[in-house]
DNA sequence: TCCTAAATAAGAATTATTACTATTTAGGTT
DNA sequence: AACCTAAATAGTAATAATTCTTATTTAGGA
């Protein structure tokens, strides 16, 4: 079986898909926000990918950023970290994967896990919402953070 | 065994104690926003018990209840809960608990689960970082924006 | 090629959060 | 009980993040 979204032409191709399934138009704006934010490693915010952006497109305006992130977040095509309070990021990470989160830092790490992927929800939680989502939130120091405090 | 911070009268008694262990002076104000923040049913943000002291303590500043909380987070008698990019709200539940989020409306709603409580963290993980917590974050629809969408 | 609703740019407005500073106060000391 | 001092607070001001408004442009269907 092909790997769900495994190389960018797939993505791109999904992509122009998914807009005209949603009945959404397909402008060069929110191609190159696609491909970019796709291809971060680590979970960008909305200034981040303005900011990349402004190199392909340097008129393009902060707010068309952070709509079209919002809306490839509603799409499906992307989500947004849970943090805590401070500046929403994304997170371009198709596969199952789950969080660790650094209390000093705010550096979210992906990681994965089989035995998470598996969890079973609760059925009284099943009949009441509907669930799309089921992931592994640790948190803690991360490795840096653990060095910097020992100064 | 006595259940941890079981009563309110306990729970003043521990912060108290945690504040002294801290170095932390015990005004007004702090016992005021403990106890209002404890007895809060839904995750409130910093607005909602800045709104609710002012009937205690009219003269109150919102800096004063948005940096007591951020305090009683760093305490860790309260957390800060992992949302999407909105506002910071706080989480008094003392319990271990986990979470489900309403996609629609933000709603988080609290949930027991013993198989969720016992969930092993990867080797890997423990010993690159400090792990301090384990939560599964559930995220969909709830009952309420179901129905609404029905409309 | 034309048309129209959707999308965009630009910047204003709003909202959330943090910083600054003069004043007050908790709590230790005498 | 009065005094002292560092910590905490009130009252803004400043900053940062996010959303809104409006005129203009454009994607994509007719």
């Amino acid at each position: 079986m092909k790997e769900y979204r495994s190389t960018k032409e797939d993505s791109l191709e999904e992509f122009v898909k998914k807009c005209k399934e949603c009945g959404l138009k397909i402008t060069p704006q929110r191609i190159s926000i696609y491909k970019e934010v796709l291809n971060s490693e680590n979970h960008p915010s909305a200034e981040i990918i303005y900011r990349r952006i402004k190199r392909i497109h340097p008129g393009i305006s902060f707010d068309t950023v952070n709509r079209t992130l919002l809306t490839l977040s509603e799409m499906g095509l992307l989500e947004i970290v849970e943090g805590s309070g401070d500046v929403r990021r994304f997170d371009p990470n198709n596969k199952n994967h789950h969080h660790f989160r650094c209390k000093k830092c705010g550096k979210i790490v992906d990681f994965y896990n089989e035995s998470y992927d598996k969890l079973e929800v609760p059925d009284y939680l099943k009949k009441k919402f509907i669930i799309n989502k089921v992931r592994v939130l640790l948190e803690g120091i991360c490795d840096n953070c653990i060095n910097k405090t020992q100064d």
